[in-house]
DNA sequence: AAAATTCTTCTATGGTTTTAGAAGAAAATG
DNA sequence: CATTTTCTTCTAAAACCATAGAAGAATTTT
C-alpha cells in the first residue's frame, strides 16, 4: 500500500547542458571568486553564442542555487552568483559517469576511443605519455 | 514576422539513459545482428536492474526507432528489434560531446582527470602507453 | 470455436529543461 | 519627487523523458 512518503529524488549531481555554460562563464571569469552580475553572466551566454532573455538567464540561476551548484550575495537590490562547485570535480562527475554508463568502467577503452577519434597529434601524444610515466611512479601499486 | 516554418529540430544524436541500457542489451546479445523481441529486450533490463512493463519498453522503442537508433522486422504478429548503429558509432559520438562541451576540445584534460578519477592500476598504465606507442607509430603526423 | 494469452497502438501523467512575459519593488535620474 | 530603468519573483508554456494503463487485434490453447 501506498504510503505516501515520497523519496527526496536522488539529486542530479550533473548539470545539465545550459548549467554548464553558466558554470563556464563562472569559472572563465577574471577571477573565479568574485561573483557575477546576471547582466554578465548573461552576456557571457550570449557571446558563447547562447542569447537568452534576462529572466531567462535568472530561472535557471535559481535552479541552480537551488541545486547547490551556486551560491549568492546580494549587492544594493540585485544579486550576484558565484560557482559553489569546482571545474575539476565537475569534470570529474562526468568522466566517471560516461565510464561507467557507456564504457563499462573501461578506461582503456574510453582512452581508445578518445584517440581514435579526436585529432590527437603527435605533441599531444607525447605530453599524454609524460602524464602517463607521471602517474606510474607516484602510484605504482 | 513569423513564417511558420518550423525547422526540424536538430536531432540529439545521443541515446538517453533508458536509450542507452536498451542499446546495450542488443549490442551484448548473442548476436547482435540478430533482431531481438520486446519480451527479451525487456528481460535484459530487468538483469541490468530495471524492471519496467512490457509497454513502457515498447514505447521507448518505437522512440528510438523513430530517431533512427532501431530498425524493426516482423516475426509474424510481434517486431523485432535491432541496432541501426554501432557501439564504437555511439561510443565517439558520447565522447566527442563531453570533450567538447566540459573539456574545451583538450583529449589531454579529458585524459588527466580520468586518469586521476578512474581507479587505473600500473597494468591499465602499461596497457595505455602500449596502446599511445601504436599510435605514435602508426600516425606520425 | 471459445477462452486465454500475447502483442501493439493510443493516451496520459509526472518530472525536468529551456525559455520568457507580467507584475511589482527598488534604485537612479531628471 | 516623478519618471525611467533595473532587478526580482511568479507564472507559464513547449519540448522531452520515463512510465504505464486501456483497448483492441492477432495468435495460441483448450
Amino acid at each position: 500500500m501506498e504510503l505516501g512518503i515520497k523519496l527526496a529524488r536522488k539529486k542530479k549531481l550533473q548539470p545539465t547542458e545550459l548549467e554548464l555554460m553558466i558554470l563556464k562563464v563562472l569559472w572563465g571569469s577574471s577571477s573565479a571568486e568574485l561573483p557575477m552580475a546576471v547582466r554578465d553572466i548573461r552576456d557571457g551566454l550570449a557571446k558563447a553564442g547562447r542569447e537568452l532573455a534576462h529572466t531567462s538567464v535568472i530561472t535557471t540561476l535559481n535552479i541552480m542555487l537551488d541545486k547547490g551548484f551556486l551560491k549568492r550575495s546580494k549587492l544594493k537590490n540585485a544579486f550576484l552568483f558565484a560557482p559553489r562547485v569546482k571545474q575539476d570535480a565537475v569534470q570529474s562527475r562526468v568522466i566517471d559517469d560516461v565510464l561507467n554508463r557507456v564504457f563499462d568502467g573501461s578506461a582503456q577503452s574510453l582512452m581508445l576511443t578518445l584517440m581514435d577519434h579526436a585529432d590527437v597529434d603527435s605533441d599531444d601524444l607525447a605530453e599524454i605519455r609524460r602524464m602517463i610515466n607521471r602517474k606510474s611512479k607516484q602510484k605504482p601499486e
